[in-house]
DNA sequence: GTAACATAATTGTGATCACAAATTATAATT
DNA sequence: AATTATAATTTGTGATCACAATTATGTTAC
């Protein structure tokens, strides 16, 4: 891993730890799919990289190892972590019943002010669809999905899914450089027009089948 | 915290890191309601009791920390997490949107030598509501449920529902010092009966029914 | 040219140290 | 006796070191 990682990921700013900045950033550089499966690491490369000394990478990794997102089988060697078919079942499983429920949760928190900011995360998404560009989607996607689910408090929920796409993140720069953003599909605006009309149970449904078709989609690009 | 930790846990075997050893220690004493919410720890008592440097404390504290079982939130100090009730509602929406489909997924690798160990553990279980023993019934518990979960190879729901149970467990021993074992009332036998009829649904049902009334007798003594 | 072996470099792990921040204990003052 | 000020201790954090295990590299022999 090269010194310019530093480029693509904030500044470390005085209020985190050394090994949040390092968590929060390999965080951002697996949910934007910077991090593909398959390339390794060491502890020592990161913390050259970061400019840091060991220890907080040992933390942040060892964390991400332990929340699925990284690996460390074989020995001696990180990796980002292979999917399996059974691994991606129980995926979207755990998506399905976690992420329709914590946008229900959310549902009442969403004021005005919010919701003009999901209409603009969602125009910017419809436009990186249309020009091919996977960086931004993926972006704009989780910007939209936390953008709901975020509303209100949920300091259970929303880690636990959050680990959940840390874990299938990396896996849409392989869809997109196979189909292309072409094909990609939502229900955002079944989602924002659910908002608008203030039905909770709406929103749950869009949320519910904006998961079943991109993991579905996504299923698809993984076996072929 | 006193040296005399080490008689209440698992010996390190060696195939397992010094980390490894005080991690799943650390989770053998939340999970049968050993460490009791208030209780404080540091890192180096920690490392003195289990007779290893901070290092190994470090990492599995951190993990466990993450994980949302322990908190350090007021500074320079290591609890076990206090249990709110938007906390504690959402525990329960996420166990009951995980644990049936977890059981569901299971079910099919329940065979005849699994059935007869729920079958004892179940007795065990029984007799230790009988006799008021807290821990056992802590025990018995974990272990019906996971004897059911682990039946199949389930390596993202599993570990995922091992963290919820690590959040809700120390407050076992609280429910049952205030109102004693005889409340307790369960599911299992709906569970082994659906087993036996190799009922798949009558299982996800008997989970779904006995997360649902062990969390709302944890509830009310949750609000006393 | 290739396989087998020895050597060098690199890795994660665990221990130890320095240090600033925070806590606790102690002393001082009213 | 209660409150404040000061000193001493303890804490988590980050860096560094030693070490066994692993991997990479080079060398030799056929």
């Amino acid at each position: 891993m090269s010194k310019d990682i530093l480029s693509k990921v904030e500044p470390r700013s005085p209020e985190h730890n050394a090994n949040e900045w390092v968590y929060n950033s390999l965080c951002q550089l697996i949910l934007s799919g910077e991090f593909v499966p398959g390339i390794s690491f060491t502890f020592r490369g990161i913390a050259n990289s970061f400019g840091v000394s060991t220890m907080p990478v040992r933390e942040a990794a060892k964390r991400l190892i332990s929340e699925g997102a990284l690996d460390m089988s074989e020995k001696r060697r990180i990796t980002v972590s292979q999917m399996t078919q059974s691994k991606f079942d129980e995926l979207k499983i755990a998506r399905l019943n976690l992420e329709p429920q914590l946008s229900g949760l959310a549902f009442k928190h969403i004021d005005s002010k919010r919701l003009k900011l999901l209409i603009n995360i969602d125009k910017n998404l419809d436009y990186a669809i249309s020009t091919g560009n996977i960086e931004d989607y993926i972006k704009y996607n989780y910007q939209f999905h936390f953008g709901i689910y975020e509303a209100g408090p949920s300091p259970v929920l929303l880690p636990l899914v959050k680990t959940l796409w840390l874990r299938f993140s990396p896996f849409y720069r392989i869809v997109a450089g196979r189909a292309g953003t072409q094909t990609l599909k939502d229900f955002h605006h079944s989602a924002i027009d659910a908002i608008k009309a203030k039905d909770s149970v709406a929103l749950v449904e869009a949320i519910h089948s904006d998961i079943l078709e991109g993991m579905e989609m996504l299923n698809e690009s993984l076996n072929e």
